[in-house]
DNA sequence: CCTCACATGTAATGAGTTACATGATTGG
DNA sequence: CCAATCATGTAACTCATTACATGTGAGG
């Protein structure tokens, strides 16, 4: 499937009319947030071309005060286009965590630095629940965003009981590094 | 933090010398699969670069039967540079889903394909459940590849529960939805 | 006064993937 | 005999990020 920011602006105009500004926000911090990323560098090309392509049609409004937006909406075309993505089997999940990775060569790690590193993600996690729980009800609720809500609260809620609960045997090493530095 | 394939290259050296075709196969089935992903047309280049840049040394070894291989080890100018990477702040985790992304729009999905997408990402799940269990034990073992591993295997049989539990009320939607194109 | 939110867009750059190119041996 | 595994490497290409470029009004 091409899931690109094509399809991700396509998605999001099938739900409603929205700005390139709009649907970056969304992606914000929106249900999409949980497992999409986008940046305006990516976003306002790829609406410039759909427009050519004919999937989106734009209306200029004019604003006081606020500059002029660009409002897009979806084509038949464009619902076309995104019904073909949507159909084609998914990608793989991809999962890149650096804290993980670091997590796996903490002995390299500055004992002074792994306590910081692991609350800084720990925080984080509960940033992104928050974000979920935020977000509830936000889109027209279909059964797709209550299911696609639900996953991500549970998940995010496993991460931070398992990040809190090895907490203290994560600062148990640090804690012994420190004291072998400390006497050696 | 730059966790980059040089950096992966860098870390996996660090724990043994390897070829960058044991490489890629440890990060295709091994403790890296989680959460990262790398091709041979990123790790060749990478280890090229490095080896120019005195990161890492090579040994080449004759085989018979066998096409001759390259085995790479790190110096300590690499595990110098490892050091440094680690030692950075890690950047957000990144979780792309496209079948989340699909669920979001499961109406627009073909009633017949809405299974076969949904068994299909399960399946998926439990395999990667499989190869975490799998790679106990397979790199050397130390505090942190069990937090690693833990972590993974935690995550996953929670998406696997998930998953389970609500296969019936998604696919009560495919049933609804093929019932009203047979009626109409 | 300064920074943030609103709002759009381009250009340079980076990082990686896919496809190509080559080649021997082993197992079904 | 054909596919898979082992094994390395390059080139074209895609996709997206970062930084740049520009401008207003509101709120602290």
């Amino acid at each position: 499937m091409a899931m690109n920011v094509r399809t991700l602006c396509l998605g999001i105009l099938s739900m409603r009319e929205a700005t390139g500004y709009e649907i970056k926000k969304m992606v914000e911090d929106g249900v999409f947030s949980h497992f999409i990323d986008a940046s305006f560098g990516s976003i306002y090309p790829a609406l410039a071309q759909m427009l050519r392509e004919g999937l989106v049609s734009v209306r200029a409004e004019e604003q006081q005060g606020k500059p002029g937006r660009k409002v897009y909406s979806i084509t038949p075309e464009g619902r076309a286009a995104l019904r073909a993505a949507v159909n084609t089997d998914p990608a793989r999940d991809k999962f890149k965590s650096e804290f993980l990775f670091q997590m796996l060569f903490l002995d390299q790690i500055d004992p002074s630095h792994l306590a910081v590193i692991y609350d800084a993600y720990l925080e984080e996690q509960e940033a992104e629940l928050a974000r979920i729980e935020d977000c509830a009800g936000e889109i027209d609720e279909g059964p797709g965003a209550q299911f696609v809500q639900d996953y991500g609260r549970t998940m995010m809620t496993t991460a931070i009981r398992f990040l809190r609960e090895n907490r203290a045997a994560m600062l148990d090493i640090f804690a012994e590094k420190a004291k072998e530095e400390a006497g050696s």
